[in-house]
RNA sequence: GGGCGAUUAGCUCAGUUGGUUCAGAGCACCUCGUUUACACCGAGGGGGUCGGGGGUUCGAAUCCCUCAUCGCCCACCA
């Protein structure tokens, strides 16, 4: 025998891949089958795989996997992401390593830098999925900076820019002072900080008197232009109409009044900051006052910071309270707890700015989106707890600001041909910008050199909003044969965390441009953490590298352990005993296998009864676990379908099953067990196939030579049939007699090798179909009824029936009656407790009869069981 | 500050319209076991007043109220 008693997943993973990638399997083509569709979550193309990668795509994969098995044409869409952002952000630090800044290169020579990085590291993730089994169309690879990808992004913002969607606007927007650009509100992470509240002193123009402010930033009153009272205080009634002037500045402001203030604030007055704060920028604008902005892009200060000129912002926060203390403007200090946004990418704390920017109106687009989600449910969220947050954002939605200070990314569309911030025309090229210009213009003379393009480019997600319909060149031929096919796609599966980012926008994408919905069902998976509930990352270090699991336990294990507790929604605490037990479940499957390879079958030997009775429950028993597993593939619960599988296949399978039909030692088995035997393995290969896709076909080529049209890759899933429930109660009867007789071997030291004599008192039927199973799996030598109990004997009893086995050592007489008594006290409790119910009247008038008979049955049991009993003690 | 969700065995979680098989599963733990697949194994076993307190009901893990703790999302309080 050479089949090696452990599994060994190095050896059969990358065989089977390149098994796979050889034949094509994954590779998809329309045709007259119904297609299913998986668009894979773009990762960053300079991403490496991670832990949160791992379950993501093991969950895709694996529906992807069981949609080929039923028949579906599969396919599964895989590509990068540009990220603009984040790639930028690693670009530019590379590039400071080597001594060279982002400011002194052009655009060009920038995106050159920031290509040759893509071409170097991008795509890696792709091959570590390959290492994970991930079954994607290879060939269908997008990257979201590919050319059609571009002309796609293009020709939408052009599409709604013509349509009145698109503006630009001078707005207070997120400034990225790290990555100098702007961000959309979803961008910005508050975080919870622990600062400073200032408490200042503005002296009155003209008296001696002073108003106090209290503010977080002190260095901004470099840049107010107002103080705020609410015309209501009592405490301010005097100073209406005067002015004050700002510390250090020297300048005087006015003191307005705004219903605005929270005059239990604070000291209940306020500085008024336009430039640099949202509200103040209201209020501002209601009372026209000058807007100063004291920061250059990197958020130091520019010359309304007088002597701070230069100086970062930090900096002159401390710098500036030392001064104010000097001058003994400052009153006090006190610790404040507050929120600061952050940038979800750089993380640099955010500096709200007033710039020129690109906007999209939201209003509108938004409507089909709500009601596909929330009303007519053609989109569903799972769970279904997420449409509430989803509800929140997008009845609360603001414009979207799509233009980013940057140079990865889709460059905007709009050329200028004047000096003024709106004399440009968008246009899908600059051909076509030109035409658009001298029509505009009404001069013939323009050449394209006159043309000057927006240097800002787009935000990230307003190219992957479109990746469902992008992938398939949906925009660009919006009746292909491909987007007709794929389109609408069947599952998407995420991450919460890019509900609104995403999965919002897409599906706003798709009723704009498909007048249809770009995915039915949205899986929304959790975040995996450690034991101690942190969030794995590699900033902590508490992350494992996915491809060393993969190396020591096999990509198997890792699927397994990554998906035995992991609903939809919930966080997962990873934990490395999960993928140990998913290699020791590998290793089970690989050992019964190899029990069965060992067989020697005969053609004349005669199928015993218990083989008979063995196969006839296991056909059901699968029934009725493939039938549960469908149910739970249909809501989503993959969690619960792989822990049935495995329940099937460890105690129904390997415990039962293969128990029940092996042959006595040095026998053959017969032909016919044989036969239905390795069907059962094919069949539990079938549906455990998409959890452990390696193991599973390795075993599936082993039992015989298959040609490449029968891999297990592309086999029929089993199909579900009508069970029969009367058996499978019967053999857990059976079962319980089985584990009653080893239990009375243990207790009473009784060697598995001696042979025991079984007599049955019947009371209610047995079906002896598994007498001979029992006599397999117990060594009994026979089985009899009785209608007599019998004396000097073991006795157990299952149901109502009472079972004996001679047995003439002495036997432990009180103990025995210990035993017995305390079985008899339980007994009569219970039935106590089931006629104190049957004798309430309310009960038996109000409660269904199915419960009452049900009750009724627990009576007449229990009545029996203590007769049985009390028999048995006075026979001892 | 607003909203949503959770709390069931040591751990991770099931428990679908209140009622048979409702207090479960896997892992961990304990005991026994080197018979002819697998010690990455087998056979047994212990363990929870279902977060606390009220209420509705003949009957509550399940429905309602309240409190506590935790998590998530959203929001410009200086």
């Amino acid at each position: 025998m050479s089949i090696p008693t452990k599994y060994n997943p190095k050896n059969v993973e990358d065989k089977w891949y390149n098994y796979w990638l050889e034949n094509s399997y994954f590779n998809s083509t329309p045709d007259e089958r119904e297609s299913y569709t998986i668009v894979i979550p773009p990762p960053n193309v300079t991403g490496v795989l991670h832990m949160g990668h791992m379950l993501n795509n093991t969950i895709q994969d694996v529906l992807i996997r069981r949609a080929r098995m039923l028949g579906y044409n599969a396919c599964w869409v895989p590509g990068t992401d540009h990220a603009s952002i984040a790639t930028e952000a690693k670009v530019v630090a590379k590039l400071k390593e080597e001594g060279i800044n982002k400011e002194d290169l052009t655009r060009d020579e920038f995106l050159k830098h920031a290509w040759d990085w893509t071409h170097k590291h991008g795509g890696i993730i792709l091959e570590q999925l390959k290492k994970l089994g991930a079954s994607c169309d290879w060939k269908r690879t997008k990257f979201t900076l590919d050319d059609d990808m571009s002309k796609q992004v293009i020709k939408v913002f052009v599409d709604l820019y013509n349509k009145g969607q698109i503006y630009k606007g001078y707005r207070m927007v997120n400034w990225d002072p790290q990555a100098k650009t702007t961000l959309s509100d979803e961008e910005v992470i508050y975080e919870e900080k622990q600062g400073n509240l200032y408490y200042i002193n503005y002296k009155i123009e003209g008296e001696d008197n002073y108003i106090q402010i209290a503010t977080t930033r002190p260095e901004t009153i470099l840049g107010d232009s107002a103080i705020c009272i609410n015309p209501n205080d009592e405490r301010y009634q005097h100073l209406k109409g005067k002015k004050a002037i700002v510390p250090i500045a020297n300048r005087v402001i006015p003191i307005i009044e705004d219903e605005y203030v929270d005059m239990e604030f604070g000291t209940g007055s306020l500085k008024i900051t336009p430039a640099h704060d949202p509200n103040d920028k209201i209020i501002g604008e209601k009372h026209q006052l000058e807007v100063i902005d004291i920061f250059n892009d990197d958020a130091t200060l520019n010359e309304f910071g007088l002597h701070y000129k230069g100086k970062d912002r930090f900096t002159v926060r401390k710098e500036i309270a030392k001064e104010l203390e000097e001058i003994g403007a400052l009153v006090k200090t006190e610790k404040h707890l507050h929120k600061v946004g952050t940038s979800e990418r750089t993380k640099a704390v955010i500096e709200p700015k007033i710039s020129e920017q690109w906007f999209l109106k939201m209003e509108g687009l938004v409507k089909p989106a709500r009601k596909a989600v929330l009303e007519t449910k053609e989109i569903e969220l799972i769970p279904n707890k997420f449409e509430s947050t989803y509800k929140h954002w997008i009845d609360n939605i603001r414009d979207w600001n799509i233009s980013r200070q940057l140079f990865w990314g889709h460059q905007i569309p709009a050329y200028y041909y004047g000096e003024g911030q709106n004399d440009f025309v968008v246009a899908e090229s600059i051909d076509e910008a030109l035409e658009l210009a001298k029509t505009k213009t009404g001069n013939q003379n323009l050449t394209k050199k006159d043309l000057r393009q927006e240097s800002d480019v787009l935000d990230t997600w307003f190219s992957s909003w479109l990746w469902p319909i992008s992938v398939f060149n949906g925009i660009t031929e919006p009746e292909n044969k491909e987007i007709n096919y794929y389109y609408p796609t069947k599952d998407l599966v995420t991450a919460p965390e890019i509900l609104f980012f995403w999965v919002a926008r897409m599906i706003i994408a798709g009723y704009e441009y498909r007048n249809e919905k770009p995915f039915e069902k949205v899986y929304l998976t959790g975040i995996v953490r450690d034991k101690q509930r942190r969030k794995m990352s590699k900033s902590l270090g508490n992350s494992p590298d996915p491809l060393d699991l993969i190396a020591d336990f096999g990509a198997d294990a890792v699927r397994i352990g990554m998906l035995f507790s992991s609903p939809a929604g919930n966080d997962l605490m990873f934990d490395e005993q999960l993928i140990v037990q998913g290699r020791n479940f590998a290793n089970k499957i690989w050992n019964g296998f190899r029990l069965i390879k060992s067989w020697d079958v005969s053609d004349t030997a005669k199928q015993p009864q218990q083989a008979k009775i063995a196969i006839d429950w296991y056909q059901n028993k699968f029934q009725e676990v493939l039938h549960f597993v469908n149910d739970q593939f249909t809501k989503y619960r993959l969690s619960d379908a792989l822990n049935a599988i495995y329940k099937l296949i460890w105690n129904d399978f390997s415990s039962w099953y293969l128990e029940m039909v092996k042959p006595e030692y040095g026998k053959p088995m017969d032909a016919e067990t044989y036969k239905q035997t390795i069907k059962f393995l094919e069949n539990n290969l079938k549906i455990l196939h998409p959890f452990m896709p390696f193991l599973t076909e390795e075993i599936w080529q082993h039992i015989e030579k298959r040609t490449p049209n029968e891999a297990l890759i592309i086999a029929a899933y089993p199909k579900e049939k009508e069970f029969n429930q009367n058996l499978l109660n019967d053999f857990t009867y059976f079962a319980d007699v089985v584990t009653a007789i080893r239990n009375l071997r243990k207790e009473k030291n009784i060697s598995f090798k001696e042979k025991l004599d079984l007599y049955l008192l019947e009371n209610e039927s047995v079906n002896s179909n598994f007498n001979d199973a029992i006599s397999h799996l117990c060594n009994v030598n026979k089985i009899e009824n009785t209608s007599d109990k019998i004396a000097q004997s073991l006795s157990f009893r299952v149901k109502s029936n009472e079972y004996f086995i001679p047995f003439h050592e002495t036997i432990d007489v009180a103990k025995e009656k210990a035993k017995l008594e305390e079985e008899l006290k339980y007994t009569k409790g219970f039935l106590t407790s089931v006629q104190k119910k049957l004798s309430n009247e309310r009960f038996v008038n109000n409660a269904p009869e199915k419960v009452i008979l049900n009750e009724r049955k627990k009576e007449n049991d229990a009545i029996e069981k203590i007769k049985m009993l009390e028999e048995a003690l006075t026979n001892l």
